[in-house]
Order: C-alpha cells, then sequence, then structure tokens
DNA sequence: ACCTGAACACCGTTCAAGT
DNA sequence: ACCTGAACACCGTTCAAGT
C-alpha cells in the first residue's frame, strides 16, 4: 500500500451535485461562458471530466442548474414594495442586478425556455399582475410581456458585456464608441437612430431599464 | 496536362461572401445552428474549410451575416398601415414571422447587439414612435421597449424551437405537455402559474405577441 | 489572388478499468 | 457507488503549399 506524504491536492469532501454547480458558477464568473469546461471544471474540483457525468447529465443541465442557482438568490427576497407596481420594479431590477453581476446569466435566461427558474420568474410576475386588477383573460399577456422584456434586456446586456470583454474595454469607452458611430450614421437613411446618439452615450443602462418596465405597467393599467 | 472529364461536382462559380452566407443559411434552415460547421458547409461549396476564411472572418461574421440577410429581407417592405400603430404591428410581425421560419434567427438576434440588422430595425421602429409624438426624451425608451420585448420573444421562442425539435414532437405536442405540466404544480407554490395552465394551451404565439406590442404602445402613449 | 487540405489545439462525452 | 483518465468523434482556425 503506497503511503501518501500530505494530504491530496485540494479534495477532502467528496464530489457532489452542489460542489459541482458552485464551481461552475465561479468559473462562469471567472472566465466567462467560453470558459466553462469540463476539463476546467475537473481541474478546479481536483478530479478528471468523467467524474462529473456521474452526478450531472451534460452541460446543458449544468448551465441550467448554475442559473437557476444565481436566479433563485436574486428573487429570494419576498415582495417588498407597497403597490404591485413597486413589487414588479423590484423583481426586474433583482434580475437586471444579477445579470450585470453574472452576464453569463443572460445568454443562459435569454435561451432556456419553460425551465424551472425562469418559472418561478413568471410566477412572481404573474401574482403582482393579478394585484394589478387585471381582468382573467389578460393576465397571460400581461405577465408574459413584462418577462419577454426583461428576457429581451437579459440578451443584450450579456451581448454587449461580451463584446465589451472581447475588446478589452470598459463598458463606458464601448458605449461612447457606439454613440460616435451612432451620431456619424447616414442621415437619409438613419434619421431617427442619429439623434438618438446623444442620449445613448449618456443614458443610464438600470434606470432605462426600469422606464421600460413601467411603461409597460402603464400599458396594463391604462385600458382600467 | 491533365484533361478533366465531365465538369468538377459542383463548381461552376468561385466562391463568393454571398455564396457563401447563403449556403450557411440553407444549412442552417436544415440542420439547425448546431449544423452550422466549416465543414459541412465547405462540402456543401465543394471545397475546403480554409478556402472560406479568405471571404469570411470567422463562424461570428457568418452568423451575423446570415441574420442580417434573412433579417433585412423580413423587414424590407415598407412600413404599411395607415397608424403608426399598425406600422410597428407590421414591423413586428415581420420578424416574428421570420424567427418562426428561420428559427436560428432568434437565438442570432437575442444574441447580437448592435450588429447593423439590429440597426436597422431599431431606425425602423424608432421612426414609427417618432410618428406617435412620443416627446423628444422618452423616445429612446419608447423605442428600446419596444425592441428589447421583440428580442426577448425571440429567444424564447427559438429556444423553444429547439427544445420541440430535440424531443422529436411537434410544437402542439410540445405545448400541451408544458400545459399538463403547469396544471400540476403545487397550488401553495404556483398560484398564479397553475391557473395559466389552461391559457398556455389554447393560446396562439402569434396573436400573444401582437397583444403584448399593444400592450406596450398603450403604455407609450398612455401618459398623452 | 484565391484555393487546398493537412495539422493544431481544442471541445463534450463515453467507457473500460479501478477502488 | 463513485471515481479515473484514456480514447472517440468531433470542433474552429491556421498555414504551408499549390495554381
Amino acid at each position: 500500500m503506497a503511503v501518501s506524504t500530505g494530504r491530496p491536492e485540494r479534495r477532502q469532501e467528496p464530489l457532489s451535485r452542489e460542489r459541482i454547480v458552485t464551481a461552475a458558477c465561479e468559473l462562469l464568473d471567472t472566465v466567462g461562458a467560453g470558459g466553462l469546461t469540463f476539463r476546467a471544471l475537473a481541474e478546479r474540483l481536483a478530479t478528471g471530466p468523467g467524474a462529473i457525468y456521474w452526478h450531472v447529465t451534460g452541460k446543458a443541465e449544468l448551465l441550467t442548474a448554475a442559473a437557476e442557482a444565481v436566479l433563485a438568490e436574486a428573487v429570494a427576497a419576498e415582495d417588498g414594495g407597497a403597490t404591485p407596481q413597486e413589487a414588479v420594479r423590484a423583481l426586474a431590477l433583482g434580475v437586471f442586478d444579477a445579470i450585470d453581476a453574472h452576464p453569463w446569466l443572460g445568454a443562459q435566461l435569454a435561451g432556456s425556455p419553460g425551465e424551472s427558474p425562469m418559472l418561478r420568474l413568471f410566477e412572481r410576475i404573474g401574482r403582482q399582475v393579478r394585484a394589478l386588477a387585471v381582468p382573467e383573460p389578460a393576465q397571460f399577456t400581461a405577465a408574459s410581456a413584462l418577462l419577454n422584456y426583461i428576457l429581451g434586456v437579459a440578451g443584450q446586456n450579456a451581448a454587449n458585456a461580451r463584446t465589451a470583454a472581447a475588446s478589452a474595454t470598459g463598458r463606458g469607452e464601448f458605449l461612447d464608441a457606439a454613440a460616435t458611430a451612432w451620431s456619424r450614421l447616414d442621415p437619409q437613411e438613419y434619421p431617427f437612430t442619429r439623434t438618438m446618439a446623444g442620449r445613448l452615450r449618456t443614458h443610464d443602462d438600470r434606470e432605462e431599464f426600469l422606464a421600460g418596465i413601467d411603461l409597460i405597467l402603464a400599458g396594463i393599467t391604462a385600458g382600467r
């Protein structure tokens, strides 16, 4: 029997689905969606790639589980706010900030269908829509519209973060360059976009996102 | 000099960016986003993988170009409709139907930032927002909200199409199974979603999408 | 200038073999 | 039951060599 000198590299606890998902999140946050690799994950867990498959069916499930973990935390707070409108805003902001902190989450949410993290979000939004006294037939439409808007912003923010990261510039320089490009568009072909260049440069993503939520909420309550 | 008997396999014209993008679209429509491979593309063009790189910088540019081609066609029609509302609806439906016909487009749009196809769409929407007599400071918010909603639906529809294709069931069975799952949710944890199961089963994606557009339009014009 | 196709440096996933 | 790690069947991309 070979006597091992010193403890093994860093494997005190056995592998588990939870430890794997935690490590996956760390990897995603550190090196982005492209850096989540079974080999890199195995190295971080001091094991081989094959071991991971004992606890997880594949990469898709791993990504879903990681998204669920982060999103669940973001939406964990009880529905705060005096009004349903405020509760929806708080919920939406929670998702927005989670994507801001974990850009890979945006791409994941934008591309997942009725996986469980999304279902929970739909439920939370729906309850507030109901509290807005929206008639039953319109509740589905209203909740879906809010959710789809949030997911649209999620995907775009994730893509922007990816682009900014790829060009190794900060978000500020990235927006600035885009605004400059907008201002130089052909006035014949892009009359509207051109005039929005200034607003693109100075706007605040978070506030703009919230303004969109308010717009939809106004539409939901507009017909009484 | 070797005399070639018969014409070569199917290479009469030389390679060109346009032929490559066309072939890429065909491949995407036939075998989905996962099937677009430089090797498969090269085979279809009767050439080697390396040749493609002479006309295109890489896979990202190829996907962007394919999306641009399809989206441009979908949004080519002049702004029809008597009212700006109708024009926005026509525009949004054009995008919706294009994604329905080419599911890969949904994932591509949801994940692209200010690439040119999106810019054109933003411009077209913005002009109608302006025509709605929205005050200048709110125009950016209104156009962005509409675009983000469209992109959110795009991503979800693409994901649903992928799931339905993976399980080899049609869209009908897929929706039916989801609705059944919703109806069996825990009434304590999912009171809202549970009651929406029936609506999920019977709803029409296209009409639901349009209803969301109308909701946002109502919000845009709500404050006068 | 444009094309060829082998080669490089990766992937996700599987699976016999170990403990 | 759980883990190991080599092996399989792929990728996108590069690049010397051809025409």
